[in-house]
RNA sequence: GCUUUUGUAGCUCAGGGGUAGAGCACUUCCUUGGUAAGGAAGAGGUCACGAGUUCAAAUCUCGUCAAAAGCUCCA
């Protein structure tokens, strides 16, 4: 007999090789109906899996993200099933579950899938699923996993089995399908009762760019039809949402065939916009004691040989500019680094001075691959709010812990709530990635996570995504829908006074090196912008939007109402708009309902008689009738609120 | 950059070897209306660009440019 104990600590009894299923049959039917899999000893296994020790079980259910998984895997399992009978002769690569959903990887040699394609694929899954396939796990030998995929002729299977140790090589049938693959999944293919084959895409073998692409199929499923409808409904949502799409319909930026990809173009909504998001930072890093230079948007190409930049990314970088003197060469700055380091050289500092914060909001131009540009999120030229903090070792930690306050009062004043902290740190594998010295980077590392813990922070360390002159912390904020977005960082950096040779002097006489923190607390405005246009869906606060509020006179007759409360209004700064157009009301509502204003301020004989406004507020409906002073007070203390900190 | 797909009016899209369509937006006129679409008329397009096939190309083929999804990349 083995103990099993259960989530509530109840424990029970069972005979050594019982499974996780027969426990879940012995609680009650209606459970067992609905496990998926299960977790032993923090394990997720097969729910068919004997169990031969004591230990915690844990029945997994739709409801629990391992159950998901195990559901998404083995519908994977299902598309490849579905694809071999489909298309004959193909050749399998990987198929896991991912966060939303599973794919799978596959060759299909001279043949191809598209989209109206998917919709016969989705079919043969349904059908096959409705079969009730069992899962069958089997443990077997690497010689014989060898030669089952070398006399199938599938090379990729062949080339992960060569990659596994003997002894852990196990594969999973289910119908005709046999595949190599470590599980766990479903009892049987029955569970999967609602399947959308999302797209098709081109995938790297191995995520390698020098290997074959294999044609990739996006899928999710579900255990019921309602929640796949609901699914496909929230990616609706998500559409709807789209930076690009309320860019054009709001009228904030465009971009031109003719001035080239990935350059926005901001319009005037846009620009006021960003010009209010800007201000309001340089306001914030003002009482921080930032002080803002400015630098030219192209540098010698010696800045960046000195900086380093030019080695790492030169090769994939804009080429140089050149001048009509033969040997010289000029960059479009990729970075406003190396130009704040030669400011901060104009002269010697002493260590009173410091900490030296150079700010400047730098227009920078990457060459991004074309196939990466979207948006707003990804451009070739977009504008950092960028700062460098020069300042003494045992300046770094409140320094960094200055520039996390700054983050959070930005992320506070825009509701950002729902936030990711990520430590970068280095790959430890691949040291050859990075400039600087181990010892520089391990303080760096440390002084970082340091300040996280005490800032209390949550926060998760990832290896291997530092930049290659330092670590980073960054601040990942998901959007109303779900999606991460990177946006604030903040990056340790001991290796550019190093190269460019910074230098203040200590209160021992002699020269030292001081510390360099870059950092952003938006990153860019132009991912900044995309970001915030999708997290509130074109509806920004009032402080930051551009129309803040449209006048609608119920017709002709209250034009000259409408002009008289104008002027008062922008007495007070209020940024109004008067609909002049000959249509009913309900248009002009509906008007600036979609065009997200944010009041309405509806005047008709009522409101002139009695010098009052009637007030509708975008998304809620009629406030009803206050006066000028009222409006006027109501709204300045909606924008105090939001940008106090 | 790679794979697949797409490009028709300002926007959203239909059509498709015989010289272009809808709705919205826009202009004018009628209407002067009370909390999400009043009516009529009009204007607007070398069908992304270039080449080829054809008696004839917006439509077919190739190339270029741009966009979408994914991969790879991201100082």
């Amino acid at each position: 007999m083995i103990t099993i104990t259960l989530p509530d600590q109840s424990t029970r009894q069972v005979s050594r090789g019982t499974t996780a299923m027969e426990i879940a049959q012995n609680i009650s039917e209606g459970l067992a109906r609905n496990v998926l899999s299960a977790k032993f000893n923090g394990k997720v296994v097969d729910s068919f899996l004997p169990l031969n020790e004591d230990g915690n079980l844990q029945l997994l259910t739709w409801n629990d993200p391992e159950g998901k998984s195990t559901m998404w895997h083995s519908s994977a399992h299902l598309l490849a099933e579905s694809i071999e009978q489909l298309y004959p002769g193909t050749k399998f690569g990987t198929g896991p579950d991912i966060e939303n959903g599973f794919y799978y990887d596959m060759d299909l040699g001279e043949q191809t899938v598209t989209q109206e394609d998917l919709l016969v694929i989705e079919k043969k899954m349904m059908e096959l699923a409705a079969q009730k396939q069992d899962f069958v796990r089997r443990e077997v030998p690497k010689a014989e996993a060898l030669k089952t995929f070398i006399d199938k002729g599938d090379e990729y299977k062949v080339e992960l089995i060569e990659g596994l140790e003997d002894g852990a090589i196990s594969f999973y049938s289910c119908g005709a399908f046999t595949d190599l693959c470590r599980g766990p999944h479903l009892p049987n293919t029955s569970h999967i009762k609602a399947i959308k084959l999302l797209n098709i895409a081109g995938a790297y073998w191995r995520g390698d760019e020098n290997r074959k692409q294999l044609t990739r199929i996006y899928g999710i499923s579900f255990p019921k039809k309602k929640e796949l409808d609901d699914y496909l409904a929230m990616l609706e949502e998500a559409k709807k949402r789209d930076h690009r799409k309320i860019g054009k319909e709001l009228e904030l930026f465009t971009f031109s065939q003719r001035v080239g990809q990935g350059l926005p173009l901001w319009l005037p909504k846009g620009a006021q916009l960003r010009e209010r998001l800007e201000n309001f930072l340089k306001k914030v890093q003002k009482d921080a004691g930032y002080e803002a230079v400015i630098s030219p948007h192209i540098g010698s190409k010696e800045l960046y040989v000195t900086s380093g930049h030019y080695a790492k990314y030169g090769a994939d970088s804009f080429r140089p500019i050149t001048t009509p003197n033969e040997g010289e060469e000029f960059l479009l700055k990729p970075m406003n680094c190396p130009h704040h380091c030669e400011i901060y050289k104009f002269k010697p500092h002493s260590y009173k001075e410091l900490p030296i914060r150079f700010a400047e909001f730098g227009t920078v131009y990457r060459y991004e691959q074309s196939g990466e540009l979207h948006g707003l999120t990804r451009v070739r030229g977009f504008t950092q709010d960028d700062a460098h903090i020069f300042c003494r070792p045992d300046q770094v930690k409140d320094e960094f812990k200055g520039v996390i306050k700054i983050v959070l009062q930005i992320f506070g004043a825009l509701d950002f709530k729902d936030f990711i902290t990520q430590i970068s740190v280095r790959d430890p594998n691949n040291p050859n990635k990075y400039i600087g010295t181990d010892e520089n980077w391990q303080k760096a590392e440390s002084a970082i996570i340091e300040v996280a813990q005490e800032s209390g922070l949550e926060y998760v360390v990832v290896e291997g995504e530092a930049a290659f002159y330092g670590p980073k912390m960054d601040f990942m904020v998901r959007d109303a829908i779900g999606r991460k977005w990177q946006l604030g960082t903040i990056q340790v950096d001991y290796n550019l006074p190093e190269r460019f040779e910074l230098e203040y002097i200590g209160d021992d006489n002699k020269k030292h090196r001081p510390v360099m923190i870059h950092r952003a607390p938006f990153g860019s405005m132009e991912r900044f912008v995309a970001v915030l246009i999708e997290h509130t869906a074109g509806k920004f606060p009032l402080w930051l939007t551009p129309e803040q509020l449209r006048i609608l006179p119920i017709s002709e007759k209250y034009h000259d109402y409408a002009e008289k409360v104008l002027s008062l209004l922008k007495n007070y700064e209020i940024r109004a708009t008067i609909d002049f157009r000959s249509e009913k009301a309900g248009k002009k509502i509906r008007d600036a309902e979609i065009q997200r204003v944010p009041y309405m301020i509806i005047v008709g004989d009522k409101e002139e008689s009695t010098q009052t406004l009637s007030v509708r507020k975008q998304a809620e409906g009629d406030l009803g009738s206050m006066s000028i002073d009222e409006l006027v007070q109501k709204i300045n203390h909606e924008v105090a609120q939001a940008t106090q900190y």
